[in-house]
DNA sequence: GTCGTAGGCGTACGCCATACACCTACAAGG
DNA sequence: CCTTGTAGGTGTATGGCGTACGCCTACGAC
C-alpha cells in the first residue's frame, strides 16, 4: 500500500560489485555502496540486514554468472572440468571479490546449485557414499585454494617475482621454481593442477 | 643506550594468538593485544609497524611450530604427506587463525622454509621445470583450500548439518552427500583428498 | 482527500587503526 | 654520583567504519 521499493537486490549487488572492482576489497563499505546508488548510507538498510548480507549478495551475483549445464555425453572428468573452470572464469572477472567468496561461498542459492551440479556428475560417474564426499571436498578445496593462491598471493603474482629474486643460497628450490613459474600462465597452471586431481580420482584404488 | 626493550616479537605473537584463541578472529585488535600484554594500545607500535605486521607475526608463529624434517628414505609421497599434514595439524590447533593465514601465508620465513622443504622433496622425486611448479601449486592450493573449507565453512561443520536438512527435492545429491559427510571425520577427509592428489601426481602422463 | 505504511535520511554512538606530542626510565659518559 | 640523550610508554585526537534510532514524507488503498 505505501510507497513502492525503488531498488532490487540485483541493483544493490551490482553497485557493490562496481565499488569493489573500482576500489578493491577494502573499498567496500556501506557508505560507498550508498553513494554509488545515489542514496544515503542508511537507505541501504531498508534492503539489507547488515554488511554481511550485502557481501553475500555480491558473491551470489558473481557465482550466478557461471553456467551449470554440461554436455551429458562428455566424459565425467571433462564435465567436472567445465564446472570448475566456469567458476574460476567468473571469479577471474572480478578478482577483488575473492576474499568475500572465501567467507560467503556457502550461503547463496547459486553456490548450492553449483555443488548440486558437481555432485550430479560425480554420482553419474559412479561415485557414492564416502568416496563421493571425499571427491567433492577435494575438488572444492582445490578450487577455493587455487583462487586464493592466485588472487591473494603476495600482491597477485608480483610476489612470485619477489621470490624469484630471493637469495638462492637460502632458498635454492624456491628461487628456481619461482623463476620457472614466471613462464606458466595462471590458467594453464590451474588447469594442469586440476587435471592432476582428476587423474587421481580416475586411477585410484577406488576408481569409477 | 636508553631504556631496553621489554617485549619480544614472540611475546607479542603469543599474546595476539591468545586473544584470537579466546575471542575469535574478530576479537583481534590492537587494543585487545595491548591490554593482553598489560600495556597501552600505542605501546605496541614501538614493536610493530601496523596491524598487518602483527597479523603476520601470529601466522609466522603458528607455521613455525610445524616440523620440516622428513625421513629421507621414505617414499616422496609419504614425505609430502608429512609436510602437509603437519601444517594442517599446526593450524588445527588454532582454527581461528585461518583467515589470517590466508592473507599472510607468504610473508614469513617459516612459510618460505616450508615451501623450500616441499620443493626439496619434489625435486628429489624427479620433478623439475613446469611440472614442479604445477605440482607444488596444486599441493599448496589443496592445503589452503582444505583449511579454508574446513574451518571457515558455514560455522565450521554445523553447515554440513544444515545442508543435510535441505529439501531433498531441490538439492537431492547435496542433501545425500551432506548426510554421508557427517560420518567422515575431517582428518580422514583431508587425508584421503590429499591421497587422491598425490596419486594423480604419481600415475600421470608426466610421472617422475 | 485522508490515512497508515514503509521508504529515505540525519544524527549519534561506540568501535577501530593510528599520527602526534608528551613524559620518563634508563644506560652511557663524565 | 650526576648529567644527558635516546627511545620506551602513554594520552589525546582524528577520521573511518557499521549501525541503532527517530524523524519526515511519498505514496497506494480506501
Amino acid at each position: 500500500m505505501p510507497r513502492p521499493r525503488s531498488l532490487t537486490h540485483d541493483q544493490i549487488a551490482a553497485a557493490a560489485l562496481a565499488v569493489i572492482d573500482r576500489d578493491g576489497p577494502a573499498g567496500l563499505s556501506m557508505r560507498a555502496v550508498g553513494s554509488e546508488l545515489r542514496m544515503s548510507t542508511m537507505a541501504l538498510y531498508r534492503y539489507v540486514r547488515d554488511r554481511e548480507q550485502l557481501e553475500g549478495l555480491v558473491v551470489a551475483g558473481v557465482l550466478a554468472s557461471a553456467e551449470l549445464a554440461t554436455p551429458p555425453e562428455a566424459p565425467w572428468t571433462e564435465r567436472l572440468t567445465l564446472l570448475v573452470e566456469r567458476v574460476r572464469a567468473a571469479v577471474a572477472a572480478h578478482p577483488s571479490v575473492v576474499p568475500l567468496l572465501l567467507l560467503h561461498r556457502h550461503d547463496s542459492a547459486a553456490s548450492l546449485a553449483w555443488g548440486e551440479a558437481m555432485l550430479g556428475v560425480l554420482t553419474e560417474a559412479g561415485f557414492s557414499g564416502v568416496q563421493r564426499v571425499v571427491a567433492f571436498r577435494a575438488l572444492l578445496s582445490y578450487l577455493i585454494g587455487a583462487l586464493q593462491v592466485e588472487h591473494l598471493g603476495p600482491l597477485s603474482g608480483t610476489g612470485t617475482v619477489a621470490i624469484a629474486g630471493l637469495p638462492s643460497a637460502d632458498y635454492p628450490h624456491l628461487a628456481a621454481t619461482a623463476r620457472d613459474a614466471r613462464s606458466v600462465p595462471p590458467e594453464q597452471e590451474f588447469g594442469q593442477g586440476l587435471a592432476i586431481l582428476l587423474r587421481g580420482l580416475e586411477c585410484g584404488p577406488q576408481p569409477r
